[in-house]
DNA sequence: AGCACGCCGACT
DNA sequence: GTCGGCGTGCTC
């Protein structure tokens, strides 16, 4: 008999058994997609083993239903990597396999009624006259669920619980019949909207700056033309009057017969250094890794560039990871430029149907490069010989919702199979990076020289205690208020870095102390001044600004702090002539917003105030000025990376000042003494390494040793509280690591659930996995009250 | 006795 | 995630 493994595509932290079937007639491979029975239902699942032949034991294995005719969801490097990410960040396949496939191109299963007979309500007891009625008389037959629960009229019945109970019991009753529809994928391949130059003429602006775009890229995905910044309402204008025309093309990949030909500049000493490394180490066909620790502006990116040539010249593929922020154009063109139309950008302005397009030209072979943020990393290439990290310190490696994997962990893991070189590249790299590094046991390449020679700006530290002393109560320190005005006069560019949104932090009373919090949440609400609204940064509660305090009354109810708004008003106060643009999560809400800013920054304007978007990957020659606002803010949040993370963060802000001509940072602190600060002035990041690595080995926390916190999530405090009392004792009753807790999490409340955690610390993580699975994950399944959350390495 | 509800464990 | 089995407790 023919077996194979296959998983059922249920979305549960609760279900992790690949099932055996027979197989039959059927030939299935692994990532396909099959309909499968499961106890009476019928589901969906993916194959996760070859077929194999087995004995007929006792009892028969039930057999497939239908192996469904679409690309398979993944390959047998995803199964792989999956696998891993299961095992490490302690998770269920099927949870690692969410971040692997793409949810749109997999077919779905939808439950849907059809009316039988019209029950009598007295028969029925249980289920509200009011359901049967509206079932009856406003819903057609073959309803979804979803329908029934999108219902303003049956939303006011029941929750989706009792409503879906309500449906059962009718089709017990035998009043409605259940369904089950295969809902097909929304993704269809020969479907990507493309831009080509027209005949029409027209005026505006932005249309003639559209057609000049579409007339330098002909070809050009539309996508890309709102990540550039046109919106769609310009596109639809220009495309009534014919300056463009739109056409749909097999994917988008044939566009880039633009050959940008840029010569490429001759290697410094240090980038032919590293390139010699890495030429040898992509040689030796076995897996290497290192660290590509290279100032900011040095021209890592052409050591990535030059690299992937020799990798794509033997043959070879590669795979590019980028901070999300950082996937401007500016970053993309690079790697277009260099290899043409097998490069595949997968940024967030692609539509499912395109990322689709590109996934599938990957599983094609018709695809050596592929540029992408953290999930990229899964991508369905074959033969990956190196695997570049850029930014590798970045936080937004590490994906905060389930899976939590990070994806240098992923990407290494993925070498280690290949037997191919996995290079991580930053200006600050993590201390879990470095310290592998210093130890040798990976590779250092280090670019010291700014590869235009320039040298890293003049950082000047200015104490804002003695600035509040001497009287100045602004937001500016008076140093900063010269410094930018004098660059306003000579027409160079300022960056103002805030690390807040909103135009401040919160209220607060100066009578009573009382400071509005939001309802759902135990954080204080954000002042947005120009909304006139408090906003919750957590859940996105809004409320009216109290004019006076809700407590006492009193009207001395005042903003503490100040956010990207603020700080921006504060510029065009004090210099009503500058040209001040602001970048933060607020102005950049949709797609190409962030490339909208930065071109009218870099055409006309004067000052760029932001959150951490401004901080990374801009590189515009004429900022001469980059300043920090408050870096302190960041040394106060409760986390072990806190220093670290603000080291990286004004070390950044800095390295956008002064790239081709000579420039100058500040940075404004209540705590000058800080070694981040100092450090991160001087521009000496192996100091302020060898200081938190020692910090971090006194204290036991990472890389000394590592780390897996347990959270415990309900909405009942006491049993939250209670339950994960029990999961600390039990942790210790092992005695094979520290059970550090359980206490409230640094946001004790988010969304009306409490949230409390307990930190296990210890050498070998492998030890702390099977901590928490056997000793937490098994627990709670039994456990309705409380979940868990389990975050390895966090 | 008959039936709704909640809690478990199984699902190949 | 979903189903069915089983025990509990309520109503006719």
């Amino acid at each position: 008999m023919r077996a194979v493994d296959a998983l059922p595509a249920i979305r549960s932290s609760r279900f992790d058994l690949p099932l055996s079937y027979d197989a039959g007639s059927l030939e299935p491979a692994i990532g396909d997609v099959v309909r499968v029975p499961l106890g009476s239902r019928e589901v969906l699942a993916f194959i996760v083993s070859p077929v194999r032949e087995i004995a007929p034991a006792g009892k028969p294995l039930r057999p497939l239903l239908e192996r469904l005719d679409v690309p398979r969801a993944f390959d047998e490097m995803g199964l792989h990597l999956a696998r891993f990410v299961a095992e490490h960040y302690v998770c269920t396949l099927g949870e690692a396999l969410s971040a692997v496939v793409l949810a749109d191109a997999i077919p779905r299963m939808r439950d849907s009624f059809v009316r039988a007979a019209r029950p009598d309500p007295r028969r029925l007891p249980s289920v509200p006259p009011r359901l049967v009625r509206l079932i009856w008389e406003e819903l057609g037959d073959g309803f979804a669920l979803e329908q029934l629960l999108r219902h303003p009229a049956a939303r006011r019945i029941g929750d989706r619980s009792a409503l879906l109970a309500h449906a059962r019991a009718l089709v017990r009753a035998g009043a409605l019949t259940r369904e089950r529809r295969l809902i097909d994928p929304r993704t269809s391949e020969y479907r990507v909207r493309i831009l080509e130059p027209g005949e029409g003429s027209m005026r505006g602006k932005k249309a003639a700056a559209l057609a000049a775009f579409v007339r330098e890229h002909p070809g050009v995905p539309r996508a890309d033309a709102l990540l550039a910044g046109f919106s769609n309402a310009v596109i639809a204008r220009a495309l009534r009057a014919g300056t463009v025309r739109e056409r749909h093309a097999r994917h988008a990949l044939g566009r880039r017969a633009e050959k940008i030909a840029e010569r490429p500049p001759a290697a410094t000493a240090e980038q032919s250094r590293a390139l010699e490394w890495l030429s040898r180490a992509l040689d030796a066909h076995r897996f290497d890794a290192a660290l590509l620790y290279g100032v900011t502006a040095s021209g890592k990116t052409f050591v990535y560039v030059e690299a992937i040539r020799q990798v794509v010249r033997q043959g070879g593929r590669a795979i590019v990871l980028v901070p999300e922020i950082s996937l401007t154009p500016q970053t993309a063109r690079r790697f277009e430029a260099a290899f043409g139309e097998r490069v595949a950008v997968l940024h967030s302005a692609l539509s499912e149907r395109e990322r689709f397009d590109a996934w599938q030209g990957c599983a094609r072979g018709e695809i050596d490069v592929v540029v992408g943020a953290r999930s990229a990393v899964f991508a369905p290439l074959s033969n990956v010989r190196l695997l570049i990290v850029d930014e590798a310190h970045d936080p937004s490696y590490k994906q905060e919702v389930v899976p939590r994997y990070h994806a240098v962990a992923v990407a290494r893991e993925r070498m280690k199979k290949e037997n191919g070189v996995l290079l991580l590249g930053s200006a600050t790299p993590s201390l879990e990076s470095y310290s592998a590094a210093k130890a040798g046991r990976i590779g250092l390449l280090k670019l010291r020289e700014r590869a235009s020679a320039q040298p890293l700006p003049a950082v000047r530290i200015v104490d804002l205690r003695a600035e509040f002393e001497s009287g100045n109560r602004g937001v500016f320190s008076s140093a900063l208020v010269q410094a930018l005005a004098e660059r306003l006069q000579r027409g160079e560019k300022s960056l103002l870095f805030v690390n807040r949104r909103g135009s401040g932090g919160a209220l607060l009373c100066r009578n009573c102390g009382h400071s509005p919090h939001c309802p759902r949440c135990s954080v204080a609400l954000a002042v947005h001044r120009s909304e006139r609204l408090l906003r919750c940064h957590y859940c996105d509660y809004q409320t009216a600004i109290p004019q006076r305090c809700p407590k006492c009354g009193s009207e001395t109810i005042r903003e503490l702090g100040v956010g990207t708004e603020r700080v921006a008003d504060e510029v065009r106060r004090l210099f009503p002539q500058a040209r001040v643009l602001r970048m933060d999560s607020d102005t950049t809400t949709r797609v190409g917003d962030h490339a909208r800013i930065l071109s009218a920054f870099e055409a006309e304007g004067d000052v760029l105030v932001g959150t951490q978007m401004v901080a990374k990957g801009l590189d515009y020659p004429t900022v001469t000025l980059a300043a920090v606002i408050a870096a302190d803010l960041g040394l106060c949040v409760p986390d072990f990376r806190a220093a670290e993370r603000s080291f990286a963060l004004i070390a950044q802000v800095c390295g956008r000042s002064g790239r081709t001509q000579r420039g100058e940072a500040i940075v404004q602190t209540y705590a000058p003494e800080h070694p981040a600060i100092q450090f991160a002035a001087a521009h000496d990041y192996d100091g302020f390494a060898a200081a938190e690595l020692q910090e971090r080995a006194d204290t036991g926390f990472p890389p000394a040793q590592r780390l897996v916190y347990v959270g415990v999530i309900g909405r009942d405090r006491r049993r939250v509280a209670e339950a994960a009392q029990r999961y600390a004792g039990s942790l210790r009753d092992a005695a094979v690591a520290d059970v550090l807790g359980p206490a409230p999490y640094p946001i004790a409340r988010v969304n009306e659930e409490w949230r409390y955690r307990i930190a296990l610390r210890g050498r070998r993580p492998a030890v702390l996995r099977r901590l928490v699975r056997e000793r937490v994950v098994r627990v709670a399944r039994a456990q309705s009250a409380t979940r868990v959350a389990i975050n390895v390495d966090p």
